[in-house]
DNA sequence: ATTGTTTAATTGAACGTTCATTCGGTTGCA
DNA sequence: TGCAACCGAATGAACGTTCAATTAAACAAT
């Protein structure tokens, strides 16, 4: 198509990068646009070229940053396998995301918890809403799961998993099948119809 | 005893009490030494007289907040009840804690997605610590609990009763005994020995 | 009780720094 | 030649922190 479109891409997503690895490391405040500018090898008017201001940033790097997740998440998806084996594939691949991308879901996490989240309720991933979201709410309608609001099944499963990542970063452990599978039991036997 | 230790304690639980609120409301970055000033009555120099920096400040505000989890945890204690009616109270009072403070749930949310909390990771509370943190270890060598590490079972307990509070809140529902307990049968069919 | 003395608490303007943002100018591609 | 991409010094506002000055409290001596 066109050249400048990859140059295009390719500063705005250095600028996005270094964005998501300087909060991760010294929060919202402790990110001046000065260092992400440095760190991305960019002017700092040049941000400015890509992003209104740095709100708009960070907004634009938390939808970003859930597309990729909802992407991982819905990797490898088969129909034709039952819905207990999609649900395990969908939070083993969400691990997985996390623990390879800690910078990712620490972001994540400082997003949610932050007033940007609360300021910006409609600034979020459509792929995340409507293929996970989805999912589960079909998992409570073909009465997998107990009668729990959808809205309250997702940040439980996702409390447990930033939990068991967060542990198993910070002891620098290898992970093995078996760990994963053995966190997504504890919300699997939690959340099921007993 | 002491009239002057009055005064002491309340300016300065003043400003303890206006940078939760407003860490809230605005964040970390949000919520500047001018504004907690302004928000406690005291002049901006007056908080540099309980308070070393704004760090400091941020670090003792958390464990502070996270002793008053720890006292409303403990509340209504009850040696001789069984261990899943106790591990049932720990987790109602904790839920009861974030829904009545829910500045205080916010503020430990952030701080614990915070750099704060992996730069200072020594500054904590010795209550939540010595009490908590023991009863759930003592569920799991007295095979009450699947075999999981204590650090990985108090955030995977925190990330579902945080889910729970954060949805009851937004919606603004008034809360039951049932709903409570409903969330609380989610995190015990979780982690119980099946 | 009164007065004088010392210490602690409190103030808020001032300081130096850092920050997000701007803008006039430059480059490079079409 | 035109236009979008890009630069980086400049700007002004906002920030955390300091400090000289003021007030209040505590204590001691009378």
């Amino acid at each position: 198509m066109n050249v400048q479109l990859n140059n295009f891409n390719s500063k705005r997503e250095a600028i996005l990068n270094s964005t998501l690895l300087l909060v991760k490391e010294y929060g919202f405040h402790g990110a001046p646009m000065s260092q992400i500018a440095k760190h991305a090898n960019v002017a700092a008017g040049t941000i400015y070229h890509y992003f209104d201001s740095k709100e708009t940033l960070i907004v634009e790097l938390y939808i970003r940053t859930k597309d990729q997740l909802a992407e991982a998440i819905l990797e490898g998806y088969d129909e034709s396998k039952s819905y207990k084996d999609r649900f395990f594939r969908f939070m083993i691949n969400q691990y997985n995301f996390y623990i390879k991308n800690e910078s990712a879901m620490v972001f994540l996490e400082q997003y949610i918890n932050s007033p940007f989240a609360k300021n910006f309720p409609e600034k979020d991933s459509v792929l995340f809403k409507e293929k996970v979201i989805a999912f589960f709410q079909a998992g409570i309608d073909g009465e997998y799961f107990k009668k729990i609001d959808p809205r309250l099944l997702g940040p439980t499963i996702r409390g447990t998993l930033v939990a068991a990542a967060n542990f198993r970063l910070s002891e620098h452990m290898i992970y093995s099948e078996e760990d994963i599978t053995e966190v997504v039991q504890i919300v699997w036997d939690g959340i099921k119809r007993q």
